[in-house]
DNA sequence: CAAGAATACTTTGATATTCAAAGTATATAG
DNA sequence: CTATATACTTTGAATATCAAAGTATTCTTG
């Protein structure tokens, strides 16, 4: 019983501790070396979902807007994001990627798809679906728990 | 099987931006909100292997010797760590955790065991196996490729 | 044993990230 | 048409981090 969840818990404290600054070392470097995880992620959010405003994007990525403001300055700045003016709603921005920043994201998106390769890669079909059933669990309970 | 690895993907990059946040606000108050983040995992290592030298515990956390100065500075400033000179090697320093720093730690680690307990809830014995072996799985690929 | 090299840690200066709160512009409700 | 709400930006302050230079101690080697 016990042995189960201390294993578990040493895992996650381990990986959670590891992956960001794993994922920064090898992304941000080559032909992106120029941004940080930081910018990764925003770049990996706007990504998924297409065109976003500020708001949205900021309270997915759980950041003040005031923050995303600045994220979304520099990316901007450097090429990987465009900001337009909302038509309808003249308050709101619109964000997108870029060429460059699809290709950021894209990038990202592989270094991903590794990592889930090789955390699959010995379990059977079954297996896989017990591990996505347990961490939509974790994901749950943070939801139910902290309001989130 | 392209699903089950999108999904896996989906969920890992929600958990890693989600569960760093939400353990911040969780914890980082009460007793504790005068600790950051840093300082709380700072502790966690610690913690996790008894008496350590500043070295080790920055190498473990994948940050310079001179971030964990800083860090370890502010946490002897408020109570909760204690450094020591080794009298072995007087270039060595020994930290440990204060009475206060103990249960700062006893704090994260009934967070994660909550966490934990709700990830297996639904799970057989057998499936939290393949769980755990899944997540070794990515440490594993993590530490061969990256050198880590 | 006496340099010189290596190790362990700290300090320094610079940059990045973040927030809360105040500010600006636009839209909506009464 | 005013008052209020919404969407975003700016500002000022705190924290986190690194690389590189600095200090103290130990090890190595001729």
């Amino acid at each position: 019983m016990h042995s189960n969840h201390d294993s578990l818990n040493k895992i996650l404290v381990k990986l959670f501790n590891d992956i960001l600054k794993i994922e920064e070392k090898y992304l941000c470097r080559g032909d992106f070396s120029d941004l940080t995880m930081t910018e990764f992620h925003i770049i990996e959010n706007i990504g998924l979902s297409g065109d976003r405003t500020m708001s949205e994007t900021a309270k997915d990525l759980r950041v003040t807007s005031g923050t995303l403001t600045i994220g979304i300055d520099n990316l901007v700045k450097k090429g990987y994001v465009k900001r337009q003016r909302d038509h309808e709603d003249r308050r709101r921005m619109v964000i997108g990627l870029t060429d460059e920043g699809l290709k950021a994201f894209r990038a990202h998106q592989q270094f991903h798809e590794e990592m889930v390769n090789h955390t699959l890669e010995d379990l059977s079909p079954e297996q896989e679906k017990v591990l996505i059933k347990a961490l939509f669990n974790v994901d749950k309970y943070f939801k139910k728990k902290y309001h989130a």
